[in-house]
RNA sequence: GCUCAUAUAGCUCAGGCGGUAGAGCACUUCCUUGGUAAGGAAGAGGUCACUGGUUCGAUUCCAGUUAUGAGCACCA
């Protein structure tokens, strides 16, 4: 005999169990109808699952942001059916709800060619048009894995062995005669999938995530409540793609990219002027911080390597080379063991702690060729590297500090939402348990102590310790891991540094790894795509272009340049035998902030016709009040 | 690295079931001197990514290589 509370407290009396239809039939037909699934006690169920206790009970419609997960799931099934029906053999492996959509894995010789997605597509919308039931059944493990193993699906047999913990029931969902291993929910029938899903792609995924199995095709879909919700979503999509900085990157002349030196960046004038910037910028935080900036060789004998560790861990990762001697050195790949090195010249007092050095370093690492993705994934980048040597007593304020710094400086920039990772030690790693422990208190009792939130991924910290990054969301909600922290007693001890404390004795030291921005590079390839190319004034490479109307005005044009680039504006000049109107359209494009157009009533009145990029007329301003406009 | 796809002018792309290619924009020259998102005309520009194979003949078909793209794996 049920006491079913409903979430606004209200409360039914069932002389029997009942379903959760049962409760939404109750309450009334037009709500039964809408029902999609339910929240038993906080569980997310199906609609069919029978309460026989007393229980809070929530009905879930496609309003609840848990319906669209339900949704998904349900389209990665009538995926899979319509692939099974279409291709037989083929055989099915996972197919779960992800963000903005779904996938599923399949198993089959011949490859899915784009005219077979358009079919799959088509034959999903059948399946929907037949509004099959999904039924879910219990069945034993034997049963289950016979069940499988009968109709030759190995994967699924694997799954049952494998995935299912032991002792946990095997549910199976049907729906017509398609059926598959799954832990459910589902919806209640395929017809509420309605019409609101396409299926996008395909690509290669190892089974079960691993490089060392065969490798599947899955198939990614986009799922949502309705047609207009999906319209939206691939809306979002072509704006994303508009924002795509290897595309701005072009037709901004910021960079490019060149066959001969895969992940390597070409910078181009007006790239590398902001690339500057932002140097000069993280000089400057770094300068008022404590920070001291140094410079350390790129290429290093390889022993060096195998002190630090890195030769072992990651000798195929890094570019070595040999000379006519015989002697091999290698890229760096980090800046480290270079500004240890550092420390290690001269005898340090603990008077010198915390020595805070930063480094402008060129990296490169040997990405594997699939890794490169435009600026955001490179072979040879820059870090804004820093290595902080304190004592033990030093590191968790240090690492406050570090902290404050990096979320202040992401601010400048326009990304206030910052999701910060911890990750702790990994399976392979250097040192004792006793100092990891030590570490990771370090990084955690920093965050604690600052009220800040963080995610803990266990096992992924560096081999010599633990991390934190700083992942950024930007204008269009993607997220950008790019700052790091990482605590470090291993190094230290690795390559014997010390520093003399004030009992006269010799003491190692903690270090610390710090990289604001991460990568130059690839913090430069976000702000191109949270911009849109549109940068703020004072990181915009070109910031005023100056443009006359008839050539009669060329030489005041050329003053005009000439005044604002000595007042430290950059500026440039359009004096080309065209139209103002052409002139407008292709600065605009280029995104310079301010259009100077100059005719001869400006030459008349010394000043100069000020449009912004946005296309507002800011009015006829003379030269000092525009400067005092573009520097305030 | 793995799977699939792609590679044609500086850029964006079309084309050809095998007989050495075309558009728009950009570029050059000329006309035009025009007040806030494209004025007009002419011209120049390509070993159709690279290397092999099939063929009388390959940019087109096949194979390999390289790069790029979407994912997967990796990311000190």
């Amino acid at each position: 005999m049920p006491q079913i509370t409903l979430p606004d407290g209200s409360q039914r009396d069932f002389d029997k169990s009942v379903s959760v239809m049962d409760i939404a039939n109750d309450i009334g037909p037009g709500l039964a109808k809408a029902t999609l699934a339910g929240k038993v006690d906080g569980n997310l169920v199906d609609a069919s699952f029978v309460i026989e206790n007393d229980a809070k009970v929530a009905i879930v419609t496609s309003r609840d942001d848990a319906a669209l997960e339900l949704l998904r799931h349900d389209a990665a099934h009538v995926m899979a059916q319509a692939v099974q029906e279409l291709y037989p053999g083929t055989q099915v492996t996972i197919g779960p709800a992800i963000e903005d959509g779904f996938y599923y894995d399949f198993a089959r010789q011949d490859p899915f060619t784009p005219e077979d997605l358009v079919e799959i597509e088509k034959r999903m919308r059948e399946i929907v048009k037949r509004d099959l039931p999904i039924v879910r059944e219990v069945m034993d493990r034997e049963t289950a894995k016979q069940t499988f193993a009968d109709i030759g699906e190995t994967y699924k047999v694997e799954i049952i062995e494998e995935i299912i913990p032991e002792g946990e029931e095997v549910s199976i969902y049907r729906q017509g005669e398609w059926f598959d291993v799954c832990r459910g929910p589902h919806l209640p029938s395929t017809g509420k999938l309605g019409d609101g899903f396409k299926v996008m792609k395909v690509a290669g995924a190892y089974w079960r995530g691993d490089s060392k199995n065969e490798m599947l095709q899955r198939i990614y879909g986009t799922a949502w409540p309705d047609k207009k919700q999906l319209k939206a979503y691939l809306h979002r999509l072509e704006e994303a793609e508009k924002r795509d900085h290897r595309k701005l990157g072009r037709q901004l002349e910021l960079f490019h990219l060149h066959e001969e030196a895969p992940g390597s960046v070409f910078w181009h004038p007006k790239g590398w002027t902001l690339f500057n910037l932002l140097i000069n910028y993280m000089r400057k935080r770094q300068e008022d911080a404590g920070y001291i900036e140094v410079n350390t060789p790129d290429v290093m004998d390889r022993s060096l390597w195998e002190t630090s560790g890195h030769w072992e861990n990651y000798r195929e990762h890094m570019f070595s080379t040999q000379t006519e001697d015989e002697r091999v050195f290698a890229l760096k790949p980090m800046n480290c063991p270079g500004s240890v090195l550092m420390f290690a010249q001269g005898l340090k007092s603990y008077r010198d702690l915390p020595l805070r050095m930063a480094e402008f370093g060129k990296v490169h690492r040997y990405e594997p060729s699939g890794a490169l993705h435009g600026l955001l994934r490179v072979r040879h980048f820059t870090q804004d590297d820093a290595h902080i040597y304190c004592t033990e007593a030093q590191m968790e304020q240090e690492c406050i500090d570090v902290i404050a710094l990096v979320l202040d400086i992401y601010k400048d920039f326009g990304f206030e939402d910052v999701v910060i990772k911890f990750s702790d030690r990994p399976e392979n790693r250097i040192g004792s348990d006793k100092i990891w422990d030590k570490l990771e208190a370090a990084l955690t009792n920093a965050l604690d102590s600052m009220q800040l939130e963080y995610q803990t991924f266990p096992g992924e910290g560096a081999f010599y310790g633990p991390k934190l990054e700083f992942v950024l969301r930007d204008a269009i909600g993607r997220d950008w891991q790019c700052g790091t922290l990482q605590v470090d007693m291993n190094l230290p001890e690795r390559f014997d540094i010390a520093y003399v404390a004030e009992d006269g004795d010799r003491h190692r030291p903690v270090m610390l790894h710090r990289a604001l921005f991460g990568s130059l590079e690839r913090f430069f390839g976000i702000l191109v795509e949270h911009y849109e190319g549109k940068f703020p004034v004072w990181l915009s490479p070109v910031q005023a272009v100056v443009m006359n109307i008839t050539d009669k005005q060329a030489p005041y044009v050329e003053k005009v340049e000439k005044m604002l680039k000595n007042q430290g504006i950059r500026t440039i000049s359009d004096l080309r035998n065209e139209k103002v109107g052409f002139k407008i359209r292709e600065h605009t494009l280029q995104r310079i902030p301010y259009m100077l157009v100059v005719g001869d009533r400006e030459v008349e009145e010394e000043r100069v016709a000020v449009r912004s990029l946005g296309g507002e007329d800011l009015g006829s301003l003379a030269i000092d009040k525009f400067v005092d406009l573009v520097q305030q």
